[in-house]
Formats: C-alpha cells, sequence, structure tokens
RNA sequence: GCUCCCGUAGUGUAGCGGCCAAUCAUGCCGGCCUUUCGAGCCGGCGACUCGGGUUCAAAUCCCGACGGGAGCACCA
C-alpha cells in the first residue's frame, strides 16, 4: 500500500467506526484536506482515491474497521474535542493601541442598550490599550430631545457602575467656537453653502434631487451670510449651513445634508452663548480628526453619519478613524426610549430615573442586578451587525449565576390567607438554613397561632393537604386541620408567623404587597434574598415593621 | 420610492472554502438530587431563508429571489 493510500484509508476508517461504519467521502476528503494541506494540489486525484477507499470500507463490518484503524492508527480512534472561544473579533490596525470615544447625549441616564456602546468601547481600549474619551455629544439637540442637566452626572454615576474607565472628559457644548472655524474652512473650500430655504422646500428638493439657487451663491457670498448667522441676523429656521455634496447622489440621505442650524433654545451648561449649533455628522467629523480617535464603534443607525464624515475629511485633505458598526439591540421587555421615559418621570408617573420601567441603568442596579452581569450579557452579543431583539431572561440568568449561591433564602407569601391551625403541636421556634447548599448560616423563625400562606397556594390547594415547608403537615382551610409532622411527598408551599408587611417593586412598577417573615427586618438596603418560589428580590428599604424590596427576577 | 446593512436551533451567538455529520449560552423536554416551581448534575430537542452558479469540496465565495432592519430630521 503506498503512503497517500495509506493516509486516506486511516481517515477512511476512522470516519467510518465514528459513524456507524459508513463512511462519507466529502467528510474523509475534508479531514485529509485539513491534515495535509499540500494534497490540495492533487485534490482531483485525492478525491477519486478516496471514493474507491470509502466503498471498500463501507463494505467492511464495523468491527472489522475497529480492528483495522487499532493497528494502523491507534490515536485515530479517540474523538477530539475542539475548544473555541468566544471573544470579541479584533480590530484593524489596533495593534499600537487605540483611541476610542463613547458619546453619549445627556437627555437621561444610560439604558442597557447604551450600555452595549460603554463596555464595547471599554472591552477594546483593555485589550489592546490606549485612551477612552467621554465625550457629551451636547449639542443643542431638539424639542423632542433637549439636553438635561441632570443627566450628564446620571451618565458619569452610570459608566462608574459598570466599570468602565475612562481617561478624559469633553463637552461638545465647549468646542462650539472650534467648529466655527473648520465651518468657515469649509466655506472658503467652497464646500459648505447658507441656504435659507424651508425644512419643507429642503425635504422636497432633497427626494427630487433639485438644487435651490442658494447653492450656486459665491463663497464670498456664503461667508458673508454665515457671519451674519452668527451675528443673529437670521431667526430660527431661517438659514442653515449645507454640505455641498451631490443633489443627484442616487442616496437621497447624502444630498447636501444640514451641517449647521440656529436655535435660540437655551443650552443646560452654556445657557444662550450659542445660537448656531452644529449636528452631528459635521462635529464629530471635526473631533474625530481632533481628538485623534483611531477606531469608533457605533450602531448602524449611523452608517450615513460615516460617509459624510468621510467626505469632509476628504475636502479638508485630513484623516480620520476607522468606523466599526453593531446592529440595534432591542430587550423584549424593554421600550428603550429615552424621551419617553423622561416625561415619565417629569411628570411623577414614574418613581424616578431608577423606575424599573425605565430600564435605565439605575434600574437595574436597584433592582440588584450586577454590572458584570449586564457585561457578560452584551458581550454574547459581540459585535454582529444583525438587529436583534433578546429576552431579559439572558440577562437574568446571567445575574443568577452571579448571585445564587451568596443570596440567602426566605419565605415571602404575596396577598396573604390567615390561617389557624387546629391541634397544632407546640412549636415555639425552628431553625431553617439560609440556603439549601451554601453554608450561609441559619435564622430561628418563631411560630405562633396563625400563620399565613399566599392567596394563590390557598386557592389552589384549599380543602387538600398540604406540607407547610419545613413546618409540619395540615388539612389546608382556614381551620386548618393538623396531619403530622414528618416531610411527605406532598404540595409543599411557603409560610409565615410573626410576619412583617413586606412590599415588591415589580418590572412593571407595581407593587406586590405580602407578608414576609419577621428575620427579614435584620437585612440591610441592597442584600440579596430569594423569595422561595417567587424570586430574587434586592432589599431597598428597612422600617420597624415594614420591608420594601425590588423584583430582580425569578 | 431610493441607499445601505443583516438573514445559523424558540432566542442570541461561534464559524467566514476542507478538522462543520455545526460551537456556546439561554430556552424547552426527561431523569437524578433537593423539605423552593430555585440551584446543581446527567441526558435529550432544536438551525445554516430559498434558488442558481464557482469548486474535487460551500454555512462560508458570486448572482438572483424572498424576509427583516436602518437612513432619506434645521435629532442624536
Amino acid at each position: 500500500m503506498d503512503e497517500l493510500r495509506e493516509l486516506l484509508t486511516k481517515y477512511a476508517l476512522q470516519n467510518a467506526i465514528f459513524y456507524e461504519g459508513k463512511a462519507n467521502p466529502g467528510a474523509v476528503m475534508g479531514k485529509v484536506m485539513a491534515a495535509e494541506p499540500e494534497l490540495k494540489r492533487r485534490a482531483k486525484e485525492v478525491s477519486a482515491l478516496v471514493r474507491e477507499i470509502v466503498s471498500e470500507i463501507n463494505k467492511m463490518s464495523l468491527e472489522e474497521q475497529k480492528r483495522m484503524l487499532e493497528e494502523m492508527a491507534p490515536e485515530l480512534m479517540e474523538r477530539k474535542k475542539k475548544e473555541k472561544s468566544h471573544e470579541l473579533p479584533e480590530l484593524k490596525n489596533a495593534e499600537n493601541g487605540v483611541v476610542m470615544r463613547m458619546a453619549p447625549y445627556p437627555s437621561g441616564p444610560l439604558h442597557i442598550g447604551n450600555a452595549r456602546m460603554a463596555i464595547l468601547n471599554d472591552e477594546y481600549v483593555k485589550r489592546y490599550g490606549g485612551k477612552l474619551f467621554l465625550v457629551y455629544d451636547d449639542t443643542i439637540g431638539s424639542s423632542e430631545k433637549l439636553p438635561d442637566l441632570e443627566a450628564y452626572d446620571l451618565i458619569a454615576d452610570g459608566l462608574k457602575w459598570l466599570g468602565i474607565e475612562y481617561h478624559d472628559v469633553f463637552y461638545k457644548s465647549d468646542r462650539i467656537e472650534l467648529f466655527y472655524e473648520w465651518a468657515e474652512r469649509l466655506i472658503e473650500l467652497d464646500g459648505a453653502y447658507v441656504c435659507e430655504c424651508s425644512a419643507e422646500e429642503l425635504r422636497y428638493n432633497r427626494e427630487h434631487g433639485i438644487e435651490c439657487e442658494h447653492r450656486h451663491q459665491s463663497v464670498e457670498e456664503n461667508m458673508e451670510k454665515w457671519k451674519r448667522m452668527l451675528a443673529g441676523d437670521y431667526e430660527e429656521g431661517k438659514a442653515i449651513l449645507r454640505i455641498k455634496t451631490d443633489m443627484k447622489h442616487p442616496n437621497p440621505a447624502f444630498r447636501d445634508r444640514v451641517l449647521f442650524r440656529i436655535s435660540k433654545r437655551e443650552h443646560p451648561r452654556v445657557g444662550k452663548k450659542y445660537h448656531v449649533w452644529p449636528l452631528l455628522e459635521f462635529s464629530w467629523a471635526v473631533d474625530d480628526h481632533t481628538l485623534g480617535m483611531t477606531h469608533v464603534l457605533r450602531g448602524k443607525d449611523l452608517v450615513m453619519e460615516d460617509l459624510m464624515e468621510q467626505y469632509l475629511w476628504k475636502l479638508f485633505g485630513i484623516e480620520g478613524p476607522e468606523f466599526i458598526h453593531y446592529g440595534m439591540l432591542r430587550i423584549k421587555e424593554a421600550k428603550l426610549s429615552k424621551s419617553k421615559s423622561s416625561k415619565e418621570v417629569k411628570s411623577g408617573e414614574f418613581s424616578g430615573w431608577d423606575d424599573p420601567r425605565t430600564w435605565s441603568l439605575q434600574s437595574l442596579k436597584r433592582r440588584g442586578i450586577r454590572p458584570d452581569a449586564i457585561r457578560s450579557f452584551i458581550l454574547s452579543f459581540g459585535l454582529s451587525q444583525s438587529d436583534i431583539e433578546v429576552p431579559a431572561e439572558n440577562l437574568y440568568a446571567e445575574n443568577r449565576k452571579l448571585i445564587d449561591a451568596s443570596t440567602p433564602r426566605r419565605m415571602f407569601v404575596p396577598d396573604p390567607v390567615k390561617i389557624k391551625v387546629k391541634r397544632a403541636p407546640d412549636m415555639k421556634e425552628i431553625e431553617l438554613a439560609n440556603h439549601p447548599k451554601e453554608g450561609l448560616g441559619t435564622r430561628k423563625i418563631r411560630v405562633g397561632n396563625e400563620i399565613w400562606v399566599s392567596g394563590e397556594d390557598f386557592k389552589a390547594h384549599r380543602g387538600k393537604e398540604i406540607r407547610l415547608k419545613d413546618l409540619f403537615n395540615v388539612m389546608l382551610e382556614e381551620e386548618a386541620e393538623f396531619t403530622s409532622i414528618p416531610n411527605k411527598d406532598i404540595p409543599r408551599i411557603q409560610w409565615v408567623s410573626d410576619p412583617v408587611d413586606v412590599e415588591v417593586v415589580m418590572v412593571d412598577g407595581s407593587v406586590k404587597k405580602g407578608l414576609g417573615e419577621h428575620s427579614l427586618l435584620d437585612l440591610k438596603p441592597d442584600d440579596m434574598v430569594q423569595f422561595e418560589r417567587f424570586g430574587f428580590v434586592r432589599i431597598d428599604e428597612v422600617k420597624e415593621n415594614m420591608v420594601r424590596a425590588y423584583y430582580a427576577h425569578p
């Protein structure tokens, strides 16, 4: 047997014994090519030979095949498992370090969608070394999207909590004059013009590829009108600075976009100092260059902005960073709109920026979700460009992994129903473990004549024998008959005696009221507990006879 | 309508010409364990959108269809 024939036979035998005695020529071929890449040049010849050998081998019994392989190449008898890592993909041109940025708009706190932007940046800067900047993208916005002074701190708090390390902070609102300088350069390059069309005209012209009269103004005329814009000679909406691209550009979104517009609204940081404000594309074209960015991570909704920035850099003759996009992420249970939440918070409909319905980082913190859980959750999406909708369950699973072992168990009964146990044995106090597996100590529970169970359990098991978990068995009624003490294989339900009032703020903002065991009063805010058969909660407030908690997840 | 992006199990995700008869997580189902419907352990279910092409070889490359998303704001 020649060398090639022997090699092919080994792999064919291996494939056959892995798959019930029947080898597949394609699969064998693949293995062979992977093992001996230099055979690729003789692929046709090899392929024919494999077919021939496989058909021979498939005539043999599985036993014969095994014997033969054992003789020829025993090392191939075992299946090897391949290890795979699930890391973020490499960035191009990042070997010498990176400079990256996070650019939140301060209209509210970061929500879990914004956390993706922050975490991805943080991961890459830590991987390659370099700098990460926080750049508040606080231009004047729009009437639907207003910058808000308290949002600056909410954002910084959220980043800190997430463990994002950044090296410097910038404010767009401090850089307006820099943008003016670059605007004038652009006008001088005849790359932009002042347009006095109305928003409607502009939209119409853009849709139909029509050039308006202003497009043909001279550089001098444009400069003069620009100066008048800065001087305040125009009212809002009466003049804008537009880039000159091509009104017939196949992509309507690319046609002569607006670079600066007039807004006389008051800005929360700089007041009425400026009334000519840049738009995102222009300010970033300048800043991505002047701040020395190497890579920019942004959502897929901003691809047009890449093109505009690149177009501007070319006009200016400067270089800019690489852009990397990720797809749109939605949490199924959350409606990720900052402006909507903002209204509900301001109106008092929500309890604040940490109301669970906002899905802000603050709200997740209040529910007892760990920042590390958010990080693994976010990293599980990688850098994919698909638009995805993920159930919050995935986040909860990550969090559960982190907290389960260290979280004590307690009993809690929502919508309690009081029962009296007749002829109950005299048990003044019992001692229960805080966790079924981990050594988290014990606590004592005083047992009185009156016992409460949850309304739901009462309804479901009324008239039947149930076990009050860790206590004894009863026929479940308002006047419950004691039956026995030893554990039985019947439904086990939670109960409380010597109770304290408990309120649990649920994810939808509603409040679940019930009773919990007395030992809850020993807890402190931020402690996590699992209410058995109810879910994990974070203790938010402990008063004399009342405990308030936030629901985390099942 | 135009432009761009994306289509791998229920949901996400890895893979990016042969080692894929496809990874991992989550979910679901079953078993064990357990005085929680939790956790753990074991086992199972479940996917390359479709049609052409290139190639000895396609989830992977090319073309087309279909499906989803984003942009076309004087928002970011």
